[in-house]
RNA sequence: GCGAUGGUGGCGAAAUCGGCAGACGCACAGGACUUAAAAUCCUGGGCCUCGUAAGGGGCGUGUGGGUUCAAGUCCCACCCGUCGCACCA
């Protein structure tokens, strides 16, 4: 028997819904919404493997089933496509980036379309469009010219901020205001590579020193971004998002709050004080000696000249290990004493002052107060230098009048008490901690500290500043110049975009500068605003930038006058943002975070009317090679989409894509799988028409029974319900249970048939049209209304009870579906298999759950 | 180490509120159709055990306990896998 014709039918009827703009979205405001996005792709020179549409025909059967239900669906597509695997596949082969690009997306754009995911391409965005990237420089500088009022919680204009009225001189307030802007040029150590001439992101570093490169911590002029103004609100506002707990956690954890107290330890015989942070200012009276970062600035100003050689030697060898090294696992700790005291200002003790690479010079103020009685890490070092270590916390409340400790805590001097507890010997003439529960000795310390000066209460967070520029070709300029005399400007919007140049080649300048530095002619030039020569900025935004607002270009997509016109976004992100939005795991902090910060930008301005971009998020789970491995070129288990189309059709890889299992595990590829999906379609096809590809004779206008209705009305409330929950193996599964029943039925109403190619046209597009039609339809399938579901139709007239003594299945009887409780128990106890059961025994108890089971407690 | 998440047949998996464990599919076995094969259709099946058979009995959702008439599901302890973070003071 031959298999349908997929290859014809999926051909005709992609050109149908392209001739007919099926699914071209209308700015219709007065239908509901839904705004259904998935991560845009990288186009790779690769084109796709069938593990990336996984996310992408679930969001499509969504989306179709939506439209169908009535709602305004969005749901477009487009490229991410800045980068360096572009920038070096066009170093080997001298094709250009533009073209690269282009010829890739016009692989996955192919790709797509072959598998019947219906994007309204007219809305189609790509991050390396200068129509695109236009606006993407207007956000970077809307960033640029902000500041951020603590007092409001919101960024206000640069021009806005209250200069202090001591400063006069131009060229100081110009300083100032840079100081505040939510986009500064900062100084900072980066990945720098010598032989590659350029810096690596965190992330890179691995892959290059594994090839026998060294990478060094260099400090370098880069562009930061402030996010860490928003700590508190990106963290605040994930709280209520229909968000994987696991990726909230990571981003909370990323976030990396943490309340204590800043102290200062006046360093004797010198004006400086070291400011450290702690989240147990209750172990003050415990710190017996400080420790700097490596990096500290105070460390080369107060090392004595005893101690000048080992400390140098030791801030070398520091500099030369990667952050990875530094914190690698199970290290042995160490470093060196500069020399110098500090004042512990509560117990007016001496402490010794060192430098160790365990503590990190960007968090908190790079240095801390050492409490080796009640820190681990303090502990281990204390311990390897033989530094004092003292107990001011126990867990006996009782210790004043023992002096003893419970008996499950260690000795202090083997290992730290890290646990709260109640504090023991922590007092001075001024404040006495002795006796109180840890939360209450915190909140003691830091009152006396503010009331003394000697230090305040303070909120720490881990989040970092993000590193905003890179020294590459393939990117969004800055859009920033530089006159001769010092000064700057940003461009205005009349200005932008700043477009790419050309280039003959696109290695790095070599001097740290990315390629953009050689074009002379496009670095230097007269502005035309000033009249003054003037140099751009030569660094690149990373490929994050453009991937930080594209959802909201997709609203409204040709707009030349804004990034998206108000109103169309008020429509669409509605009151919470993107409906669902689907995409890997991977991207769970990175892109997350920083979409979700520059949206509260955009927000803070009225640009939005959303706090936050993404209401609902899903993580697809990837798909593994048929041999249980990630699928990849060098494992040589990589199966292509156009294969498995070719010789099964779309229609059945979409429908197994969604059968494999649940949308959010990983699972392996099964050809096996495929090809039983395509039997499942084929018995479909057959169960409604004829080898002629028209209605078989066997589908009828004749009454349903109630069994068939019982089964229709099953499908469509399962289809309907695992649809809304991302449960799509389970419909899948109940159409098959249709198909299974109808199969052996000699007569098929056509009712039941109409409803069931409605509930698959979903998740089978192609095969649901054709079907359609031959049903004598005239319309396109997925134009037409959801069917409903009738909760009467789902209720038995019969239903199976299970017999069970002594809670052991016994038998089953079937009885009347408004049988009394009574009278089943009757007819249960005569049943033949219970009364073995029972024997001799009496009944004690009965349990009878309605519509379930009767349960004999015998004995 | 910390955080999240998962562990069910030979395999992918299902199981609403604690109520028939294994739906659906793959693979497998037997049968029908066929000269034959493919395709298709029908039937079977968790494991062990007793029985020639019909049928019966026991065990079974990572491990060990607990609650309950009843546990894959709830509680406690532990083991293993996956992902993320990892000296953040």
């Amino acid at each position: 028997m031959a298999a349908y014709p997929f290859a014809d039918i999926e051909q005709k009827w992609q050109n149908f819904w392209q001739e007919h703009h099926i699914n071209t979205t209308q700015d219709d405001f007065s239908k509901p919404k839904y705004y259904i996005l998935d991560m845009f792709p990288y186009p790779s020179g690769a084109g796709l493997h069938v593990g990336h549409p996984v996310g992408y025909v679930a969001t499509d059967i969504i989306a179709r089933y939506k439209k169908m239900k009535g709602f305004n669906v969005l749901h477009p597509m487009g490229f991410d496509a800045f980068g360096l695997p572009t920038e070096r596949y066009s170093m080997v082969t001298g094709i250009h980036p533009i073209e690269a690009t282009a010829q890739n997306v016009e692989t996955y754009k192919r790709q797509l379309g072959m598998l019947g995911l219906n994007y309204d391409w007219s809305r189609e965005v790509n991050t390396t469009h200068p129509d695109f990237y236009k606006w993407t420089q207007w956000i970077f500088l809307k960033i640029y010219n902000s500041w951020y009022d603590k007092v409001l919680n919101k960024a206000r204009p640069i021009d806005e901020l209250p200069i202090p009225s001591e400063l006069t001189d131009d060229i100081e307030i110009d300083k100032y205001r840079d100081e505040h802007r939510l986009a500064f040029i900062a100084n900072i150590p980066v990945n720098w590579c010598e032989a590659l001439g350029t810096v690596l992101a965190n992330e890179e570093v691995d892959e290059w020193t594994g090839k026998g490169y060294t990478v060094e911590r260099r400090p370098m002029r880069q562009w930061m971004l402030k996010i860490t103004e928003y700590a508190d609100r990106l963290l605040e506002d994930l709280e209520p998002l229909n968000w994987p707990t696991s990726t909230k956690e990571m981003q909370k954890h990323w976030i990396g709050k943490s309340v204590g107290a800043e102290i200062s330890f006046p360093v004797l015989g010198e004006e400086d004080s070291i400011r450290v942070f702690t989240t147990r200012p209750d172990t003050v009276f415990g710190a017996t000696y400080i420790v700097l970062s490596p990096e500290h600035p105070l460390v080369e100003k107060i090392t004595t000249d005893d101690c000048r050689i080992a400390v140098d030697e030791y801030r070398k060898q520091a500099s030369l290990k990667s952050d990875l090294e530094r914190t690698e696992l199970s290290k042995e700790k160490t470093g060196v004493f500069i020399g110098e005291y500090a004042l512990n200002p509560a117990t007016k003790k001496e402490v010794p002052i060192w430098i160790a690479d365990y503590v990190l010079a960007h968090y908190g103020t790079g240095a801390i107060m050492a409490v080796p009685g009640h820190d681990e890490r303090d502990h281990e070092f204390a311990s390897a230098v033989g530094l004092p270590i003292v107990r001011v916390v126990t867990s006996n409340p009782r210790y004043f009048e023992e002096r003893l400790v419970n008996d499950n805590e260690p000795d202090i001097t083997v290992a730290a008490f890290t646990d709260y507890g109640f504090n023991v010997d922590s007092f001075n003439n001024e404040v006495s901690l002795d006796g109180l529960p840890t939360q209450e000795a915190k909140e003691k310390i830091i009152a006396w500290l503010e009331e003394t000066g000697i230090g305040e209460r303070k909120v720490q967070f881990r989040l970092r500043d993000w590193l905003f520029s890179r020294q590459r070709y393939w990117g969004e300029p800055v859009p920033i110049m530089y006159f001769d005399d010092g000064t700057k400007r940003s461009l205005d919007e009349d200005e932008l975009p700043l477009v790419l140049p050309e280039v003959e080649n696109y290695n790095p300048a070599g001097t740290g500068e990315s390629p953009l530095a050689t074009v002379d002619s496009w670095v230097n030039f007269i502005d035309k605003k000033t009249g003054k020569h003037a140099r751009l900025e030569t660094n690149t935004m990373p490929q994050w930038g453009g991937s930080c607002w594209y959802y909201l270009r997709y609203l409204d997509p040709h707009n030349s006058n804004a990034f998206c016109d108000f109103t169309k976004q008020q429509y669409w992100m509605g009151d919470n943002g993107v409906d669902l939005y689907v995409g890997g795991a991977e991207h769970a902090v990175l892109h997350l975070l920083y979409a979700r910060f520059w949206h509260k930008v955009l927000f803070d301005y009225g640009l939005v009317s959303t706090k936050e971009p993404f209401a609902k998020l899903f993580h697809q789970g990837m798909i593994l090679g048929e041999d249980n491995r990630k699928m990849s070129k060098s494992m040589k288990n990589v199966v292509n989409p156009d294969d498995v189309v070719r010789e099964f059709g779309a229609d059945s890889l979409r429908v197994f894509e969604m059968f494999m299992g649940p949308l959010e595990s990983v699972k392996p590829w099964a050809t096996k799988g495929v090809e039983g999906v395509s039997r499942f379609l084929n018995r479909a096809w057959r169960m409604i028409a004829n080898e002629e590809y028209e209605l078989s004779e066997h589908v009828q206008d004749i009454q349903m029974t109630p069994k068939q209705e019982f089964i229709v009305h099953s499908l469509i409330k399962k289809v309907e319900e695992d649809i809304e929950s991302l449960g799509f193996n389970t419909a899948v599964s109940q159409m098959m249970i249709f198909v299974n029943e109808f199969t052996q039925t000699e007569i098929k109403p056509r009712q039941a048939m109409e409803t069931f190619v409605l509930c698959l046209a979903p998740f089978a597009p192609h095969i649901s049209e054709e079907l359609w039609r031959i049903m004598g339809k005239t319309t396109s399938v997925c134009l037409e209304k959801f069917p409903t579901w009738d909760a009467d139709k789902l209720v038995q007239s019969t239903v199976e009870i299970v017999l069970q003594v002594n809670s052991k299945i016994r038998s089953k009887i079937i009885v009347s579906a408004d049988a009394h409780q009574e009278s089943i128990e009757q007819i249960a106890l005569l049943d033949e298999h219970v009364q073995k059961h029972i024997g001799t025994m009496t009944v004690r108890k009965v349990i009878s759950v309605k519509g379930k089971l009767v349960n004999f407690i015998v004995g």
